[in-house]
DNA sequence: CTGCAAATGTTATAATGTTTCAAACTTTGC
DNA sequence: GCAAAGTTTGAAACATTATAACATTTGCAG
């Protein structure tokens, strides 16, 4: 659906981020689910960074649009579009990004750099079957993962602080 | 160095915990750590739970023994006793367990009952392969994977509501 | 149009984690 | 031994993240 994102090298991202409302829009029609427009401004407002955002920055990029919300706004809005797949939560991090494989039913896996801060979604399939195997070698019935990988991108590993 | 743990299942805890906190002098010893009355008595509290314990669980069973402690002084604590690997932070909890691989330089996969709570950890090293591998995939250097699954342990899954 | 369910507003509060500075304790070099 | 330096702990305040509870509004089916 939404193009492969390349977070590490500059890019059109506003087109990004249409497409990923677009997306947004299609998914949430087929599956009866009602796009707000606060929800829409939430995953626009966290897709037009590449690094995760919190909770409490998005409502201040709330309060700045005039907006004047309050934090269950923003976690109801961040629920909804977590639960219908448009948006991941990074555990490590407490903070939400923009998913890149909406609608395509996937595990999630991040590239977290430590230094530029950007994310990279993942999905790779042998680490999902090893995950799932290893689980039921333990009668573990596996429901969800949450696998976030911190170290270094390819361009911060040769080019530091450069963002 | 300590047994395997089998969370699942009812076991003598008590002497868990004394090997655990055994094992602990002696990495600490090795390592030239310090590992202070109050570090020791975290890890002991962390220990005698299968169950994450959170930061501020910690701090009310130090206060019911009498000791008057503050937040630093648990976090403190915790950073200490992951430095040194001696326990895992559950980031998707936002918890803490001790380490039932203390010393063995490995990276920890934790699959968390939703039921029960009780936490198993796991070293795969098919998992860890497939995660370097596809991490370095995509250029990007690794150092720090957290991988946490949650779903429902062999028990809870015949035997609901049983802890 | 009316009544119900879903969504949002509003206020307050809970849970988790950090900063800062001072005091106590350990180690080290002499 | 003893002073200096480093490490650990105490203590108070504060920052950040998340939820509870209840009122109000909106969208929609009948």
């Amino acid at each position: 659906m939404s193009a492969r994102a390349i977070p590490y090298r500059p890019h059109n991202h506003d087109a990004c981020v249409s497409q990923a409302l677009a997306d947004a829009r299609t998914i949430c029609q087929r599956q009866n689910a009602r796009l707000t427009p606060i929800r829409e401004r939430v995953l626009e407002l966290i897709w037009q960074s590449h690094k995760p955002l919190g909770a409490y920055d998005v409502l201040a990029e709330l309060s700045s649009d005039g907006h004047n919300a309050a934090p269950p706004t923003v976690y109801r809005a961040l629920d909804f579009l977590q639960q219908h797949g448009l948006v991941h939560r990074i555990a490590s991090l407490n903070a939400f990004i923009g998913c890149t494989h909406a609608g395509e039913n996937h595990t999630g896996m991040f590239l977290i750099c430590r230094a530029c801060g950007n994310v990279l979604e993942l999905t790779a399939p042998e680490v999902s079957t090893a995950v799932r195997k290893a689980a039921s070698g333990e009668g573990f019935q596996a429901e969800n993962t949450t696998l976030e990988i911190a170290g270094l991108c390819p361009r911060c590993q040769t080019e530091p602080g450069h963002d």
